[in-house]
DNA sequence: GCCATTTGGTCTAATTTTGTCCAAAAGTAA
DNA sequence: TTACTTTTGGACAAAATTAGACCAAATGGC
């Protein structure tokens, strides 16, 4: 059977990925240079990754760094369509703007 | 028949509303208090609109405000996935992603 | 040529965000 | 309860980003 996939947020996976895992915030975050409470806030949404965290948690945990920095930047837009109240529409034009974006970038 | 929607920036929509209304910079730049170099820029792309020039220029060029805001939101989604060179199907999570969060808004 | 318009560069101020530190709270086991 | 570990949360300075102002250069029309 096909495996539901949970839309949570950024922290939320990385969260799961650290329990799943049995490791507290300490060990991880020592792992990867990082404040505890900075990696703590990282897990509430309270800070936003950089590149660097989502690839040395990613090398960590042994998970895809591709699919974590999808995870991140789908929340980025998710919580700013949330945040503004807009129409989930908009979302279509955004991907129309994108390959519109890509087709004048080949036609350099 | 239907109007063909044009998949552009918000900078070349507002310009586009400028010279069909027969304005220069300096005059609507004037009528909404704004540098006029600044609103060159934000024609451009150069600099972001802030929620109060949306305001104000919908007002100017009677558009609808919200329309406008929608459309520099497509705009910053459109781009960030552009520029992370981003895979599409990055906006059906984020359009998941923000059901969820209506849920969990609504179940509080 | 002139004048109006637009562009582009540089800079400062304002705003936002990150990361650090530390104390408080919550959890766990003896 | 006590002692210890773990997590949370607030406050703050540092860093990064961004807007907006100013001015000079370029462009365009007449």
């Amino acid at each position: 059977m096909a495996t539901v996939k949970k839309y949570t947020s950024f922290g939320e996976h990385l969260r799961t990925l650290r329990e799943d895992a049995g490791q507290t915030l300490k060990t991880v975050a020592e792992e990867i240079s990082i404040d505890i409470s900075l990696l703590a806030k990282i897990e509430r949404n309270e800070r936003q990754p950089t590149k660097q965290l989502i690839k040395q948690v990613a090398t960590f945990f042994q998970v895809d760094e591709k699919e974590l920095q999808n995870e991140f930047l789908s929340d980025q837009i998710a919580y700013k369509i949330f945040d503004e109240d807009a129409d989930l529409n908009i979302l279509k034009v955004a991907e129309k703007k994108v390959s519109y974006l890509k087709t004048k970038k080949n036609a350099d």
